[in-house]
DNA sequence: AGCACGCCGACT
DNA sequence: GTCGGCGTGCTC
């Protein structure tokens, strides 16, 4: 995203919980009428009639049909919208918080507007949980409420801690590089956009670490934003032990869907309030109020995982970009394999870019080695080479990682004597087979039905069902048999399913317990494995030819993060890619450690396909228990646009929507899905002819038949 | 989205 | 005779 004018902010002073139970109900006259927003997908507001008064920010608890909800108060109209008689009274005005603050209040607003849905349904479900329900507040175990709760747990955890001051940990010297990146983004003034481009282990930890200290040096507070959970133990430590010593204990906060409902109250209103300092936290933080915000750092910036996919399906990095222009300050974006568009940006000169083109230790990047499939004979699905490379690194007491990004035994079992494959009822996929507990069951990943194999087909009866291709559990089993003295363990979703498995395993890992590992892209981020010497990559072709535009750019970052697990400690490790196709413009590029080159190569094939990031896509997806009728909605859909049956605006030259098509995997837990594609050059033309659209499609017969819903800026299409 | 009302099939 | 299926309609 980028933003041509700043726009200025009121300030936000810390609040204080012990003044907001008391909050001043001041001299002014009683509101009549408010307008609330509830987490409906109906309304921006609804009317209530109050006898207090109140402010824009509070909650409220209203009656909503038989229902009582939590809305915020968004406006107090001098009369309301509909007729007196159906405006209904307002059950009770939280004071248990002051208001939200007004940048929060903008900030949900824009991501309404920019997403196309009702404010409420962007304010509410940002909210941790207790603030929002009903039940916190009027149940019989309410207790004064969730604030207050955490209010107690708060005294109580201070009357019991030890002064335990964290130990200075010292910060290493920085490279020239990671000098002059901090040194760009401490003497920023106002709103920037920082490029932070480096390989895995060119140190771009340590540059967010610098400038996060210059703005708590000046008493502000940051935003780290990563993409996983997975990702916030390692980093808040490295947080803890060298910022806490110098702006004292409590000072970083972590939020991720991972934690209690309790907890996430808690670093919550720790951030608003401004005692705690440094926000760490997975996208859904990007929401949560911040008074002194100074910095917006986006760690793997062009990771997927930043954008929801369910419900409001906002881009957090994109909103931090909008946060950091609406607060006038500086925006990093870290990334070794950086998106195409920000890379656009920075191309354009619209963000500022910065590299760090050496690793951080001195120890060189591993060798990319392409072998060539076509001519080989596999033994399991593993060239002699690779396997040989295997041995040699084995023999030198170092670690080998294979990764192969498909989970199970066997992608699909099928029939040697007729064409039965073992195909999902509900989906239109084949059923993975699993081993578990030694057993064979089949699964489909889509929808998670699981049985047993069948003893014979079920078709023609034969005995002898096969499984095709390979998964991790296969590969895992023939690694076992092919290197007997080795250590052989797999970390992919089923290994650690259990709560606390993938710690454990990755401990085990580092702990140098293992020798060969087999994983998914589980272990391809941020794990540094100090004796990894080699890394090889199965059946990474599959990407390839995927239908999706973006399947080149993922591949590629995909593979760069998992080449960048070698090397980063041990001077000649390599990294071996098993392919069909090594002439493919992302495995040459892979072998050059070119993301220079092949980010031009694929902004131009972008620019000439009229793709982002030239173009804006909105994507309108419609589910019905049979295709016919999601297509049926999507033309109507078309035509609505195309053909306006009332008076209203045809669609503006410059917008393009194309035919309905099904999605990739149609059916899914029974359920068949088609999607319609919107693109246009121009972003606020695209988005005013949504604004106008999307209520005439809910007006539209076909609307009630099907589960529609509409994406702005989809990442897969 | 919920939650009601409402009008037709198999069961304690 | 009731429980319950989901169609349709409403919520400031």
């Amino acid at each position: 995203m980028h933003f041509e004018k700043p726009f200025t902010v009121k300030g936000f002073p810390p609040h204080n919980l012990e003044s907001t139970s008391t909050l001043s109900m001041s001299q002014r006259p009683p509101t009549t009428w408010i307008r609330v927003s509830l987490d409906l997908p109906l309304a921006d507001g609804f009317d209530y009639r109050v006898a207090q008064t109140v402010e824009i920010g509070q909650r409220v608890i209203v009656p909503f049909g038989r229902r009582q909800l939590i809305g915020v108060v968004v406006d107090l109209p001098a009369s309301p919208a509909v007729p007196e008689a159906q405006v209904r009274e307002v059950i009770a005005v939280l004071d248990d918080l002051p208001p939200l603050p007004d940048d929060w209040l903008a900030l949900t607003r824009f991501a309404a507007d920019y997403y196309q849905r009702p404010w409420g349904e962007v304010m509410l479900p940002a909210l941790p949980g207790p603030l929002r329900r009903v039940a916190a507040y009027l149940g019989k175990r309410a207790a004064g409420g969730p604030v207050r709760r955490v209010e107690r747990r708060l005294e109580r955890r201070a009357a019991k801690a030890v002064a335990n001051a964290p130990e200075t940990v010292a910060a290493p010297e920085l490279n020239p590089a990671q000098a002059a990146a901090v040194e760009a983004v401490t003497s920023a003034k106002g709103f920037g956009t920082y490029l932070l481009h480096g390989v895995t282990g060119s140190g771009k930890t340590e540059v967010y670490l610098h400038a996060i200290a210059a703005v708590l040096a000046e008493g502000r507070q940051a935003l780290l934003l990563v993409p996983e959970i997975n990702l916030t133990p390692q980093l808040q430590q490295v947080l803890v032990s060298r910022l806490e010593a110098v702006v004292g204990a409590g000072a970083v906060a972590v939020l991720h869907s991972g934690l209690a409902e309790g907890e996430r109250l808690e670093a919550w209103l720790q951030i608003w309030q401004g005692q705690a300092r440094v926000l760490l936290g997975t996208r859904l933080a990007v929401m949560t109020p911040m008074p002194s915000l100074g910095l917006v750092i986006v760690d793997e910036e062009h990771d997927t995982s930043y954008k929801q996919q369910e419900g409001l399906r906002y881009s957090a990095r994109d909103l931090a970009i909008w946060r950091a222009h609406q607060h006038d300050i500086p925006v990093v974006l870290g990334s070794a394999t950086p998106s195409l568009e920000s890379w656009h940006h920075a191309q354009a000169g619209r963000y500022t870019h910065l590299s760090l083109p050496e690793r951080a230790l001195g120890t060189m990047l591993p060798s990319v080695r392409l072998i060539d499939t076509r001519r080989l004979t596999l033994q399991h699905g593993l060239a002699p080479e690779l396997l040989q490379a295997m041995r040699d690194r084995l023999a030198a007491d170092q670690q080998v990682l294979v990764f192969l990004n498909r989970r199970g035994y066997a992608p699909v079992l099928h029939c040697t004597a007729c064409a039965w494959v073992s195909q999902c009822h509900a989906c239109s996929a084949w059923r993975v087979m699993h081993r578990e507990f030694g057993r064979a069951r089949l699964r489909c990943h889509h929808c998670g039905a699981h049985g047993p194999v069948p003893r014979a087909c079920p078709e023609c009866g034969n005995q002898d069902l096969q499984p095709m291709g390979r998964g991790t559990q296969r590969l895992e089993e023939t690694l076992a048999e092919q290197f007997p003295g080795a250590r052989v363990v797999r970390i992919d979703a089923d290994s650690t399913r259990r709560k606390g498995s993938a710690a454990a395993l990755f401990a085990q890992v580092h702990a140098g317990e293992v020798d060969i590992l087999v994983g998914t892209q589980m272990v391809a981020k941020g794990h540094d494995f100090r004796r990894l010497g080699l890394v090889g990559v199965l059946n990474a072709d599959a990407m390839l030819f995927s239908h999706d535009f973006r399947a080149p750019e993922r591949l590629f970052a995909q593979l760069m993060q998992v080449a960048g697990r070698a090397g980063r400690h041990q001077p000649d490790s390599q990294v071996m890619i098993q392919t069909g196709y090594p002439d493919q413009a992302v495995y040459q590029a892979l072998q050059r450690h070119d993301y220079v080159g092949f980010a031009a190569h694929g902004l131009e094939e972008r620019r000439s396909a009229g793709l982002p990031p030239f173009t804006y896509h909105a994507l309108l997806t419609a589910e019905a228990s049979n295709l016919a009728a999601a297509i049926a909605f999507l033309e109507a859909a078309r035509n609505e646009a195309e053909a306006p049956a009332s008076g209203e605006p045809a669609p503006p030259p410059g917008l393009t929507l194309f035919d309905p098509v099904p999605l990739r995997v149609v059916r899914v837990n029974r359920v068949e899905r088609a999607q319609l594609l919107l693109e246009s050059e121009h972003r606020p033309l695209l988005q005013q002819f949504l604004k106008q659209w999307l209520p005439r499609l809910s007006a539209l017969p076909s609307a009630k038949s099907v589960r529609w819903q509409l994406e702005v800026d989809p990442l897969e299409i």
